[in-house]
DNA sequence: AAATATCTTCGAGTTAAATAGAAGATGTGG
DNA sequence: CCACATCTTCTATTTAACTCGAAGATATTT
């Protein structure tokens, strides 16, 4: 056995999936487009064929409008960030949410609004989850 | 081009990473057996090349002790903690931090102390840097 | 010193990911 | 309906990650 078949997306993938999350459904050369002036150029099989792998993953899905494809996302943005934060928690920080919010605490510079939303959060679900 | 060499430490790798911040310095034999424990029955040299990468990749130090080697962490859990979690908030969130605390909360259960501890946290830093 | 056990190095095979060109399919304008 | 532009499919290459056996190096035991 090797390398299992990946359930996160990819670093491409994810840009690929942000620019469908953005507009969706589009054709092959507008995400193209979009990504060469993201400064990633690459070639037009080349986008085709990852997108293929997408639909293959069920990241995407693609419907025939004219000659060619249209695709769209069949992940939300919501899942996706719930899927990737809830692995880095398990195989980084064995499971403990708790842990990656004070390490992100610490290395990040959070606003000083966002602090103070975060705090109220904190309050209702201290009052909430009381027992 | 093709795939850059990943700055992150694999799963695998993390996994040997984490059985040297557990106890180190500790020979192929010893890290190959907790790994069969863990479920990973990997034959030895395999461990030894994976080993042998993250010297490579300066993820860990090796010493001749007898006949062995001994393999020794080069970067602490708090550092691929950060880096991970960092990766993680700038491409899946976009660099907001703020972003995956709010994901995270929503997602995760956190016990009634470790909110308080949050909250003092937050209420330190509010203070802090005022402005 | 020879046999034995233990380690390492080296070469190599497999899969996923990323990339792209050649060739084939398809639609459109004249 | 034919030429032309446009899309896709197919095949192929490269690298990182993962895995392992054969063979060589090094101790240890008798």
């Amino acid at each position: 056995m090797t390398r299992p078949p990946a359930e996160q997306p990819t670093e491409l993938e994810l840009q690929f999936l942000k620019i469908l999350w953005d507009k969706s459904p589009q054709p092959v050369r507008e995400i193209r487009d979009v990504l060469a002036k993201l400064g990633r150029d690459i070639a037009h099989t080349s986008v085709i064929t990852t997108l293929n792998t997408m639909v293959k993953k069920r990241f995407l899905t693609r419907k025939k409008e004219g000659k060619a494809f249209l695709f769209f996302p069949r992940i939300t943005r919501e899942q996706v960030s719930k899927s990737v934060l809830g692995d880095v928690v398990n195989r980084v920080f064995d499971g403990s949410a708790a842990a990656v919010l004070l390490g992100l605490f610490e290395h990040s510079d959070i606003k000083h609004d966002e602090l103070k939303e975060l705090r109220e959060l904190i309050d209702q679900r201290m009052k909430a989850g009381d027992q």
